[in-house]
DNA sequence: TATATTTTTTAGATTTGTCTAAAAATAAAT
DNA sequence: ATTTATTTTTAGACAAATCTAAAAAATATA
């Protein structure tokens, strides 16, 4: 089945807020979707309709089971550009998600399909965030901050918590990206500050505050 | 400025239209958008109050020099998408003109210049069209059938004219693909087969009407 | 040149998604 | 338990893009 770009942000948002809340309210969903109640009013009808929601005027709603598998499809696409964006493209961070936002509905079955295979089938999106899989299965994923992982280990860059331009700046520097192969060489007691070792270059030292920002796979 | 979906469609429908005669007529717009004349006619008084469209009632109509831009920024990312679906993601050429025609409305100008950098700056679609670069300049490149290539030279595959599946299953079967590297070894006068190499494989020996489909870029 | 045919445009209706303003239901407060 | 405030829904209008059916213009034919 096929929905309009329209419906699929509401299905995607209507998803969002379930994880706070079971039931979802007209007035949040409006306020996600920068568009008034009224509006979110009748589109609830219609997903209703395609057996997408379960809803009872002014009860508040909730997707139903079908509703819920297309809404981790998009979530899917829309983890998967996040990630070409920023690995592939050079992206910032800050910078992708709008545009992932129009990417993930192009709904191609094959595309997305081809697409995760060309990023390695990556299983946690640049902000941290699980990549649900084809059958909509969301990977439980270990990630450690660099703080915390035990030296001598070799580990991968999974996600960065702090998103500022300032932090960019010093992860540029050091070379370090999703999906970079870094080396805990020594950890310093006195300030927390770590040497490590990023992919092939010299070994350098980041900061404790650093470290706790960058997370990596961890099993 | 900014332009929907659907104006965008017919924007790039005119220009390609306008390839064959210099001004269109309003049924075969048409036609190429699988929608009614009087639908058409809506849209091009929109487009002519936008100064995108040479309009006069009853006589035809032809992109302004607005509009041309607009096209060509149209096709250019059309291009560049068809690009990325056949070399990156693996797709065969019947399938990814579809895909690419919702893929050229994201319209988000740094994403295509970025994708244009990752693709390292191509010039020929997987169809052999021209792809404009980001001032809209549409190269002019000379390509010329592997038949025609003269020994012991190393080129580059630019398209390949045949797109049934057919030819593709021989194309897989030899590594060839776009952007693949072949060396011309020897001609065989007897049947026009000639050997080639193609990257780091073992020599192998292709037919004449193999090679004649088989375009390379050439200076 | 008059008539027939084709092409194009207008007029008015329809669908999708939106809005405002007012009514109805629910929740909070006295 | 009323009154007040908030939330949600209805009713009716609007914009974008489409359609059908009929009118108008241009072209072709006799």
């Amino acid at each position: 089945m096929n929905f309009s770009i329209t419906e699929e942000n509401y299905i995607k948002n209507i998803y969002h807020l379930q994880q706070q809340s079971e039931l979802v309210n007209t007035n949040s969903l409006a306020y996600e979707l920068h568009t008034k109640p009224a509006s979110v009013t009748d589109m609830l009808k219609k997903l209703q309709i395609k057996n997408l929601l379960d809803y009872e005027k002014y009860k508040g709603f909730r997707l139903t089971n079908k509703g819920n598998k297309v809404a981790i499809n998009i979530v899917r696409r829309h983890r998967l550009w996040e990630f070409f964006l920023v690995t592939k493209l050079g992206f910032e961070w800050d910078k992708v998600h709008s545009i992932a936002e129009e990417l993930e509905h192009v709904s191609n079955q094959e595309l997305i399909q081809k697409l995760d295979r060309f990023l390695n089938h990556p299983q946690i999106d640049p902000h941290g965030d699980p990549i649900p899989d084809g059958n909509g299965k969301i990977p439980i994923i270990h990630q450690l901050s660099i703080a915390d992982v035990a030296e001598k280990k070799k580990v991968m860059v999974s996600s960065v918590a702090n998103q500022s331009p300032a932090i960019l700046e010093l992860l540029n520097h050091y070379h370090i990206n999703i999906g970079t192969e870094i080396k805990i060489n020594q950890r310093f007691s006195f300030d927390g500050s770590i040497e490590i070792k990023v992919g092939k270059y010299a070994a350098c030292t980041i900061s404790e505050l650093v470290a706790k920002n960058i997370f990596v796979y961890h099993d």
